[in-house]
DNA sequence: GCCGTTTTCGGCCCGACTGTTTTCAGTCG
């Protein structure tokens, strides 16, 4: 097992999970809630949006819940000696090959245990690939307590992990369980059907796609539902529930419910997990147990047909799906204090648009005319846009020549809003801006003699993600210190799936952004999605204004904002902590105020 | 091992599905 000071937080969770199987291995009951505890602390660290070991060094790991005195002093341990004695010992007693193959779909601690054992797998390297060949050769069959199906249950779940490198990432997750939902539409049993789970709490990826269906013929509907035309197979087929597994190893989860109690399924497969522990918790003191059929009270069962009663019968306010993280939503339903979260149709404009107006920049062009782009704003009941192409690469240019492509881009948007006068056009308010990376040392890619030509921009970072925390801040201070520069684009510069975010000292840029009046993007651009909805949580908490913005690069793009308006809620944002919710006069004020 | 609008002690969510079983264990969400 890799210890050291430089582990990712998902080797970290990986370590505390393997603690977690070895105690279940070890012995019987009286562990059984230290095994829940650290994996409660695994998932924690998994989920936790900063590096743990920012947290060490401030001193802030008991901060995430799950975590507390005895496994922030080993962690200490693991920052400062590079291991923890109390864990080797442990997970001493087993092959460390054991813990690899827990990352098998299927295969838990007594699975992994049987078949490290049976097969004299070491390893941890090769034991994946020896438990495939071992499996292909037909010799996990003879082992006791397996048998041809299981066998054979192995070799999918390996293909599968192979398979699957990546969490879908949301737009394409909805895409997807819109088609199966369509499919589920077409018989007249199905009387209803959501989504659940991280798709329906609208995180920013989804690992499963879940779907629940409300029906009195729980039969139809499965066998309709596995006989969806996408499928590549049929995972398991109960009698209320079923899986299927799509191209690229999607999968696709089904729960059915007759209507009477298809509130209580909803909120049970909504989750998230956590929300649900919490719940059932605070129930449980009250002599309530809740599940996906109902809230028992002594031996009686309460169906309910919709979730808003649910949530009522327990004394809660109905509850956004996507607050729901236990972070706060309960106690803040139960008084009646949950935000009046931001909505799509609250948005006046978009400020992060790349045009195709060429202003010879230093990454890609947008493809869509300022005529394109205006007419799908308008559509989109959009007071105002701004235009933020990339700034003119500056290897290329002198600063002579800069200012002359910056002063050929505003004739072109003058141009344009004169032509919309002389049409007598729909208003619409055309910004000039541009979006400037910010170098290695802070500076920005821009002379500020051709800033002072344009109504705003933002700044970026593009280049020089692995600079230390306490540098990368003072960067990105640097580089939004200027009045026309108001806000930080895509702030962590995050891509989902390909590259964490940089490592800044949030407290500090809040602290900034606070006293001198500039914003944090939060951009809806399907990888990106970025500030990432926790920070967003932090920054709100703070005062922290932000702004949601599309990073447009072409027309089509526009309609990316409600990805960016999903984050905000799960960020607990109301309408007022979005700068973009402001109409057009007061947003002019902003601007032209230089704040 | 964690945690606190009943608690610094005494609790700790709940059920479905599968395979290999003859009544249950393991895994998952």
């Amino acid at each position: 097992m890799k210890t050291s000071r430089t582990m990712t937080n998902q080797q970290i969770a990986e370590l505390l999970r393997s603690v977690a199987a070895a105690l279940e291995l070890s012995s019987g009951e009286d562990n059984r809630f230290r095994i829940i505890a650290y994996e409660r602390a695994a998932d924690a660290v998994e989920h936790a949006t900063s590096e743990i070991k920012d947290l060490w060094d401030d001193g802030k790991l008991q901060d995430l819940p799950g975590i507390g005195e005895g496994i922030a002093s080993s962690l200490d341990e693991l920052f400062t000696t590079g291991r923890v004695r109390h864990f080797n010992a442990i997970l001493q007693p087993f092959s460390p090959a054991l813990f690899t193959l827990l990352s098998v779909p299927g295969i838990g601690p007594k699975t992994a245990y049987k078949l490290t054992k049976a097969l004299g797998i070491s390893q941890p390297h090769s034991a994946i690939a020896r438990l495939e060949k071992a499996a292909k050769a037909g010799q996990i069959r003879l082992i006791e307590g397996f048998g041809a199906d299981s066998e054979a249950d192995i070799l999918k779940s390996i293909a599968e992990l192979k398979g699957r490198s990546t969490r879908l990432l949301l737009p394409l997750a909805q895409g997807l369980a819109q088609s199966v939902l369509d499919w589920l539409t077409k018989i007249p049993q199905v009387k209803r059907v959501d989504f659940l789970g991280s798709l329906r709490r609208q995180a920013s990826t989804v690992g499963d796609i879940d779907l629940a269906v409300a029906s009195d013929d729980a039969a139809a509907v499965i066998r309709h539902f596995t006989a969806y035309p996408k499928k590549i197979r049929v995972l398991e087929a109960g009698e209320h529930t079923a899986s299927l597994i799509l191209p690229n190893d999607i999968q696709v989860d089904l729960m059915v419910q007759p209507p009477a109690s298809y509130g209580s399924l909803l909120q049970h497969f909504t989750g998230s997990k956590h929300h649900n522990i919490a719940l059932r918790e605070l129930a449980l003191k009250r002599g309530l147990s809740l599940s996906e059929y109902g809230i028992k009270d002594k031996n009686r069962l309460r169906r309910f047909s919709s979730e808003e009663d649910f949530y009522k019968f327990l004394g809660f306010d109905w509850i956004p799906p996507e607050l729901r993280e236990d972070t706060g939503e309960l106690a803040a339903a139960k008084i009646h204090r949950l935000p009046r979260l931001v909505e799509l149709a609250d948005i006046k404009g978009d400020l992060q648009i790349h045009s195709d107006i060429d202003v010879e920049p230093s990454h890609d062009l947008g493809e869509s005319s300022l005529t394109q782009l205006a007419a799908v704003a308008r559509d989109l009941g959009y007071q105002y846009i701004g235009l933020t192409e990339h700034n003119p690469s500056i290897s290329g240019h002198t600063s002579n020549k800069i200012i002359d492509l910056i002063k050929r881009k505003t004739n072109i948007i003058e141009q344009f809003k004169t032509n919309m006068k002389n049409n007598h056009e729909n208003k619409l308010e055309i910004f000039n801006g541009l979006e400037i990376d910010i170098q290695p040392d802070g500076t920005r890619a821009l002379p500020d003699a051709a800033l002072d030509l344009l109504d705003y921009a933002c700044v970026s970072l593009h280049s020089s993600f692995r600079l230390s925390r306490a540098d990368m801040t003072k960067r990105v201070l640097a580089a939004l210190d200027h009045p026309r520069v108001l806000f930080l684009a895509h702030p962590t510069a995050r891509l989902l799936n390909e590259r964490e975010g940089v490592e800044l000292d949030w407290e500090t840029i809040f602290d900034y952004c606070l006293k001198n009046h500039k914003w944090l993007e939060i951009d809806a651009w399907p990888n990106r999605l970025d500030l990432p909805d926790s920070l967003v949580r932090t920054a709100v908490k703070q005062g922290v204004k932000l702004i949601i913005d599309t990073d447009s690069h072409s027309a089509d793009h526009l309609s990316f904002m409600r990805f960016g308006i999903s984050v905000a809620r799960r960020g607990w944002a109301t309408a007022a902590d979005i700068i973009n919710t402001l109409p057009l006069t007061q947003f002019s004020k902003l601007i032209k105020g230089g704040e």
